[in-house]
DNA sequence: TCTGGGGTCCTAGGACCC
DNA sequence: TCTGGGGTCCTAGGACCC
């Protein structure tokens, strides 16, 4: 955006409506899974669909990526690209080719000779960086690639080296997974303007500390790690991280743990961007291990009613007082999910 | 090409354990 | 107190993807 209004000062900025995308994907894999369960979203707009099985009831796959596409296009005024191949990478860098409102069939058998004239950056795993790389060994296309020794690849990109030159031969073991669990969940905002007054910090990390909690709540797990992300006005990246002694859902823990974290790391240079994320994430169901039992936490019956409140008046409804009156507290994500309709503002801190 | 927010996966060093 | 080999966990950073 700062491009765009830069080259364009008098262009109208319209604000995205991420409502109405979460609306439009949710129809899209409806129609997806009405062709089977297997389908592994990619994205809002990009899933996996493994149709071995449906062939039988709904004709072969090229047929049934042209009855999807009819479909969306006929229930939701939305175009659709589809790419068939036998193995998931193929079938997405296929999508990309058919792009826009296209589909593109790669025939069995002939996955290596598709990807063999495609560049180097085609790949997946393959970005700016290994791409630089390939080109200094003289690699400038997938079929190259086949070409090569893989223990000399490996001498020269690690262990990614092999991997890619599986890709290259069309070789993708990987499987279409309909549900994975999140491995982590966090939360991020760009200041308006670069800042390095802790107490601006601090909101900062407060708000986003209290949207992950409330994630983790929504989504009902618990998180073993927590993590600091800064970014400085060089846009240097900066990440402090810390293990908990028990794993938590509480945005205040969090909180508590990431102002830690921030008190203790020296800023040359003021802030972009403040993060805050969880990781290492468990299920409430998860064995306890302790050999005595933890006390409960107070925080859960508080955060049950916050989450109650918030479900039912908005995500500004009640907040901490550091954050009362600010926008950072308000998570559309959240609101959404939560199916809260309307927004209250509160009238005083 | 002056860079948003949500993620995943990998590497590497150091502490620590047997 | 030192040595060696095998391993796990924690932390920080980086590449990559949509």
């Amino acid at each position: 955006m700062a491009q765009a209004v830069r080259l364009a000062p008098k262009a109208t900025v319209v604000p995205p409506r991420f409502e109405a995308y979460a609306e439009a994907s949710a129809g899209v894999f409806a129609i997806l899974e009405s062709v089977t369960p297997l389908v592994e979203p990619l994205s809002l707009d990009e899933a996996f669909l493994d149709v071995t099985a449906s062939r039988a009831l709904h004709g072969d796959a090229g047929g049934i990526a042209r009855k999807l596409r009819t479909q969306i296009a006929d229930r939701l005024h939305l175009a659709a690209s589809a790419g068939i191949a036998e193995v998931k990478f193929a079938a997405k860098i296929a999508s990309d080719l058919a792009k826009p409102n296209g589909q593109l069939e790669v025939p069995v058998g002939g996955t290596r000779a598709f990807l063999a004239p495609l560049p180097v950056s085609r790949l997946w795993g393959v970005g700016p960086k290994t791409e630089g790389v390939l080109h200094g060994l003289g690699l400038r296309t997938i079929g190259a690639i086949a070409e090569c020794e893989p223990a000399w690849l490996e001498g020269r990109l690690g262990s990614a080296g092999p991997t890619l030159w599986e890709l290259s031969r069309g070789i993708d073991p990987r499987l279409v997974i309909p549900e994975r669990q999140a491995k982590s969940i966090g939360a991020e905002d760009t200041f308006e303007r670069d800042r390095d007054d802790t107490e601006g910090l601090e909101t900062s990390i407060h708000a986003q500390a209290l949207r992950v909690g409330q994630r983790l709540r929504l989504a009902g797990l618990r998180a073993r790690s927590v993590q600091l992300k800064l970014k400085l006005s060089d846009f240097t990246l900066l990440t402090r991280s810390t293990t908990l002694d028990r794993p938590t859902d509480d945005g205040q823990a969090l909180y508590r743990i990431v102002r830690e974290l921030l008190g203790r790391t020296p800023l040359e240079r003021p802030v972009r961007l403040t993060g805050v994320s969880a990781h290492d994430l468990v299920g409430p169901e998860e064995p306890q291990l302790a050999l005595f039992a933890p006390p409960k936490p107070r925080a859960t019956p508080l955060n049950a009613a916050l989450d109650a409140i918030q479900k039912k008046f908005g995500s500004t409804a009640v907040t901490t007082a550091d954050l009362a009156g600010s926008d950072l507290a308000a998570d559309d994500e959240i609101r959404r999910k939560m199916g809260a309709s309307r927004l209250i503002k509160p009238r005083s801190p």
